[in-house]
DNA sequence: TAACTAAATGCAACAATGTTGCAAAATAAA
DNA sequence: TTTATTTTGCAACATTGTTGCATTTAGTTA
């Protein structure tokens, strides 16, 4: 369980200020290890905030580095916590993303690296993100 | 150049009976070598198209699988033309995406296949995606 | 070729999603 | 406590995606 304290600190460590939305919505991120999409949020967030006040959140979120999008094939981008050294816009994601087919979570599989490619010449790289889809674990063992 | 001949054909090998919009949405594909979204359909199809048309036309390719779709974290699918064996919804498709950070285009690399990984114990891969953003041969050749 | 059948199109109406400006409220700083 | 700055919520709007239905068109058959 999260204290209300580490909430705070972990806003205040990334220069946002503290307010209601802003600790609900980072308190949805913190209580689940899925990542979570815009509307996820509107839907599990008891109180409800004003639609504007969910996109600026995520929005100074993923500037801070706080969380960071994962692509999808479905026109929702979703969000997932950064574990640490991300900060500043500057996000460092060097894991592998999965999307179960039957529940339809995704999730960040921290365990997995995204091995390097060899591009071809004249190719410059700068961020690469890999998404798995299939069956999850707890999909897979029912 | 390709000639109309090609185009009606290839429709017709995939199940699809030939009209206007599907000529010129698949023409506009074969066309060009890197990924259409939506809004870029409507944009350079010289007749307009209802955009109800283009939504349902590019479902169809899907679906016969002469296209797929590439997803993104800007919240616009693309697709881009499969190369052969793709029929019937199943696309098999192990090559990687780049989307180049200067000129926004999005490009299939044919030519570069998609690294195998290992997924933790319990989850089942069913389809891979690699997406790699940066800059592109040629916005680095300037 | 003409007539028929099935499919595709365009329109209208709507739903969902995302954006901007601005006044009111809340937070942080003095 | 007061002040300065930031955040919020509202309204209005823009964009994107969906559905039902009448009309048109393509493929098929006689």
């Amino acid at each position: 369980m999260i204290m209300e304290k580490n909430v705070d600190e972990l806003l205040r460590r990334n220069q946002l200020s503290v307010t209601g939305s802003r600790r609900k919505i980072l308190e949805l991120f913190l209580q689940q290890d899925g990542a979570l999409s815009h509307s996820d949020i509107e839907k599990k967030a008891s109180e409800k905030f004003d639609r504007v006040t969910v996109y600026r959140t995520l929005q100074a979120f993923v500037e801070k580095g706080l969380i960071h999008s994962i692509p999808t094939s479905d026109n929702s981008i979703r969000y997932a916590l950064c574990k640490d050294e991300c900060t500043g816009g500057q996000h460092r994601d060097d894991h592998v993303h999965f999307i179960c087919n039957v529940c339809g979570n995704t999730m960040c599989l921290e365990e997995v690296v995204v091995p390097g490619i060899k591009l071809p010449r004249g190719y410059v790289a700068q961020q690469v993100e890999m998404l798995v889809s299939g069956i999850c674990k707890s999909c897979a063992a029912r």
